[in-house]
RNA sequence: GGGGACGUAGUUCAGUUGGUUAGAACGCCGCCCUGUCACGGCGGAGGUCGCGGGUUCGAGUCCCGUCGUCCCCGCCA
């Protein structure tokens, strides 16, 4: 029996025909006599159904039929009765009643549910990838993953730019990260080193006057993970000769845009807003904001500059600085003495000595430092940050980096903690300016 | 390189102060069920408590070691 149609394709305007499905039985609704299955794949999900009265002997070995396994059923698309229509699905409009089928394959039960949503380590999911892949959720990753480098192809192609493979195995070329070798059989005690990007090729075709190259490419980078970092990943690399920030910004754009459009079918407004490095660090502590919330970092180290409190004075006198995340009293949450306690051990992750705190409270503002500040002090700090009874003040100081670091994790922490961060949306925004050269820390001084 | 969390049924977890036969949910198996889509009802099976050692009359629980997993810092652009 060959396949007339994907699981997902059929609706309303397939309703009388004889049709074919191929695919896996993702769940099984027996009532003894009627018998429903939803068969799936990659497309999605589409009622079967098994009624004794159209072929007894038929529903009789459909009663068999367990989780996963593959199936050829052959049947006719029908509307389904009054009120039975299930809008979750595409095909929720009908359902196939069977009239025939064929066992592909059966499966042993398998060790998690083959659904989204699904609360299993990755450990026992990479050990059955066959199935964790066969998940709707997987399945649409990759199916997004291959619109997205489609969208990119077709748009570098059309803006003029050739896409040129480079080679994997080569010399090392030390850029920051460690290299990933392959022992070279034919010079015994030499290595090949994968790349870490492209770097050199690039530049070697630019050179050369290839003018516009692009390549989605593994790039690998023998480091330790993190849970968003891979040892190989890929790349949508490319290279211009002749264009300016202005020409690279703008095709970014577009590229950005168009890969919305074809692959989530979204439509983006550009061009993205702009800041500086330098606005990003003041004002997020971060070189990659999330600026779909607020929650900004606020100087204030003038108004301490001569205080009695000495982690503030040291913080000013070693060229550091005081920044403020004020969490405004509209967002009603009443932090707990654990809670703040718990903020502060965040905080030292990131070289943190501590983290200071004011309540502001109708009468008084609660605090362990406030007994430190002078009246001039606590107007400076009042007025700046137009402060209001319900508002929570958390302050970090120390050397500019530390305080940068601290508050802008800091900062995203308390946006996911509070609620903030809609991530459905979609915010861009370029951030130009950045230094060319950064000091290692064991080098300053 | 450093820090933290965790390892109990197929899966996700609970397990009190160290104390009788280690529980729940989902999944699985059997029977019943003709409109379900998280189907429902009744019944059932399923455990080397990661592994090794120690303390104890007695260890899932305490101690030491070991293996493994996850998260973070450093690192990585």
């Amino acid at each position: 029996m060959k396949k007339t149609h994907h699981c997902n394709a059929l609706n309303a305007t397939h309703i009388g025909q004889e049709i074919i499905l191929n695919g896996w039985v993702a769940t099984r609704r027996d009532h003894g006599g009627l018998m429903f299955v939803d068969l799936r794949d990659r497309e999605g999900i589409c009622q079967i159904v098994f009624n004794p009265e159209i072929d007894p002997k038929v529903h009789d070995l459909a009663k068999d039929l367990r989780s996963e396994w593959v199936l050829a059923v052959k049947g006719r698309v029908e509307k389904r009765p009054e009120g039975m229509n299930n809008p979750k699905l595409a095909t929720g409009e009908i359902e196939v009643k069977i009239s025939e089928f064929e066992i592909l394959n059966t499966s042993k039960t398998p060790p998690f549910a083959i659904e989204d949503n699904i609360d299993t380590s990755e450990d026992l999911r990479l050990k059955y990838r066959y199935l964790d892949l066969r998940r709707p959720a997987l399945q649409k990753n990759m199916i997004l993953r291959h619109r997205v480098m489609q969208a990119t192809r077709n748009y570098l192609s059309e803006n003029g730019f050739l896409e040129i493979e480079t080679p994997f195995l080569t010399k090392s070329t030390p850029e920051g990260a460690r290299d990933y070798l392959v022992p070279a059989r034919l010079y015994p005690g030499k290595f090949y080193a994968l790349p870490q990007s492209p770097q050199l090729f690039k530049q070697l075709l630019m050179v050369a006057g290839f003018e516009k190259y692009f390549q989605i490419v593994k790039c690998f980078r023998d480091e330790d993970l993190r849970a968003d970092r891979q040892p190989e990943f890929t790349q949508i690399d490319l290279e211009t000769s002749f264009l300016g920030q202005e020409d690279i910004i703008g095709l970014m754009e577009g590229l950005v845009k168009k890969i919305w459009q074809n692959a989530k079918n979204e439509t983006l407004n550009i061009p993205f807003p702009r800041i500086s490095y330098a606005e990003s660090m003041a004002r997020f502590g971060l070189d990659a904001p999330d600026m779909r919330f607020g929650l900004e970092l606020q100087e204030v180290s003038d108004i301490f500059t001569h205080t009695q409190f000495k982690v503030f004075k040291d913080a000013v006198a070693n060229k550091g600085v005081i920044k403020v995340i004020k969490i405004p009293a509209a967002l009603k949450k009443d932090f707990s003495r654990k809670e703040l306690d718990d903020l502060t051990e965040f905080v030292k992750i990131y070289g943190a000595k501590g983290m200071a705190w004011i309540k502001i409270q109708e009468n008084e503002w609660q605090s362990p430092i406030v007994k430190f500040f002078s009246e001039d002090e606590k107007k400076a700090l009042s007025d700046r940050l137009q402060i209001q009874a319900g508002d929570l003040i958390l302050f970090g100081a120390d050397k500019t980096q530390i305080v940068n670091d601290a508050l802008g994790n800091l900062r995203e922490k308390l946006g996911a903690m509070l609620g903030l961060i809609d991530s459905k949306q979609m915010n861009f925004v370029w951030v130009v300016d950045f230094p060319m050269f950064a000091y290692d820390d064991k080098e300053r001084d």
